[in-house]
DNA sequence: ATAAGTTTGTGTAGAAAATACACTAACCGT
DNA sequence: ACGGTTAGTGTATTTTCTACACAAACTTAT
């Protein structure tokens, strides 16, 4: 890392890194992950995993860097959300910085840390700790963003394991939108978006009637709605 | 302008961007600003207006002080569009750009030229010339962006007079849509948004019935859809 | 074997929103 | 006063959204 990272010391000339902010749902909640600063003058407080882009690398290229650096996985939703031009990140030199926006399932995760970090930990979009920069209002405008997506396009398969039965994704509707929603009428419309495949499967876990499997048709991302 | 641009001869070093998508409606057209590159080596081709940031100015500040030196405009809608973080600006050095997008109302307006450039010009978002970097990519993405957010918003009111008539309001849907509406729907469900105010003024210009002007309540942004 | 417990899976009626469609009102110029 | 032109309005139909309750399928305990 400190390898690839610029001598760049002179600080009007503005340092550009990529930070991700890593969404998932676990225990009915959405849920954001964190790490805690280490450095001054925002230590203690948490902030996004990120980083300081490697001259041989695209913006997108150092966030999938980030996100399997620090949950292992590679093949996830991801796409850029806002580039922040005027935080002075460490107060001391000029930083351009672009948070990207990553769906994962974290179902036996166990998460990486470095020693870059104080910690690292997930924590449910409504009970945030005390953040570092404006992440708070990233984080907001992330929901808000993911919130619509799941109005017009298939990016929760990325929360997903590949098969799912559709109570598994009504809650995670739910989760993500904060609602209860009817499951009927849930069912009615998930099912006449064409997105789902059923696997011919079953799920069986419990003393009573078995679920059966879905599947995304695709995992490439498709928008729904036309203009 | 040279006088602030950073001695930043490190090949490695990302240089930071700032671009302008602007859009206006003109002659029942959605139109966006273009310049016409000087420097090689994509002298000859058109692209946004843009420049690199200066070191006492943010990313939105770059943003409005490109728009006010191309259009004179100062008061107009202006949000951020896409960071690009691969394009090698010149093939020489690493760039981040990150372009912005904004809504004019471009009636009586003279474009503002300078020696930068080797030209500046309006085209319709139909009949593009040929682009550097990938511009073509992002003209759609932005005209995708508009199109939803007049779905949901009051974000027109920068396209338009400060008064103007439905019907005029409806042919700018019209040109960023490019498809007829019906005059009756449209005009139940633009007074159904209560985002307009009647003036109680009304335009005359012709051998018939003159129009009714309205002005938009606010001309702070407004989500009309909530989730 | 059957009864108790639990989750899956399904239909319909009413309300709300979107669409399709045509004529009168108001003005100007002659 | 009439011809030409754009502004302004209502209603019926279709589509989409919402609210709502019970039978089916399975396991476990008796």
């Amino acid at each position: 890392m400190t390898r690839t990272e610029f001598a760049n010391l002179d600080p009007r000339i503005p340092v550009v890194a990529v930070d991700v902010a890593i969404f998932t749902v676990r225990g009915g909640e959405l849920k954001v992950l964190l790490v805690k600063v280490k450095k001054r003058p925002y230590a203690g407080l948490w902030a996004f995993p990120g980083g300081i882009i490697r001259s041989d690398e695209s913006l997108e290229q150092a966030a999938y860097r980030e996100l399997a650096e620090k949950t292992g996985w590679r093949n996830v939703y991801l796409e850029q959300l806002y580039t922040f031009g005027d935080v002075e990140r460490d107060r001391t030199r000029r930083a351009i910085s672009t948070v990207y926006f990553a769906l994962v399932n974290a179902e036996g995760l166990t998460l990486k840390t470095t020693e870059k970090y104080a910690g690292i930990e997930w924590f449910p979009v409504k009970k945030l700790p005390r953040l570092a920069y404006d992440h708070a209002g990233v984080i907001r405008y992330g929901v808000k963003r993911l919130r619509w997506k799941l109005e017009y396009s298939n990016v929760v398969w990325s929360l997903l394991p590949k098969t799912f039965t559709l109570t598994e994704l009504q809650s995670a509707y739910e989760a993500i939108l904060s609602k209860k929603l009817d499951k009927r009428n849930f069912r009615k419309k998930i099912l006449s978006l064409k997105l789902l495949a059923p696997t011919g499967k079953m799920k069986r876990w419990g003393a009573h009637r078995p679920a059966e499997l879905y599947r995304f048709k695709t995992r490439k991302p498709v928008i729904v709605k036309v203009l």
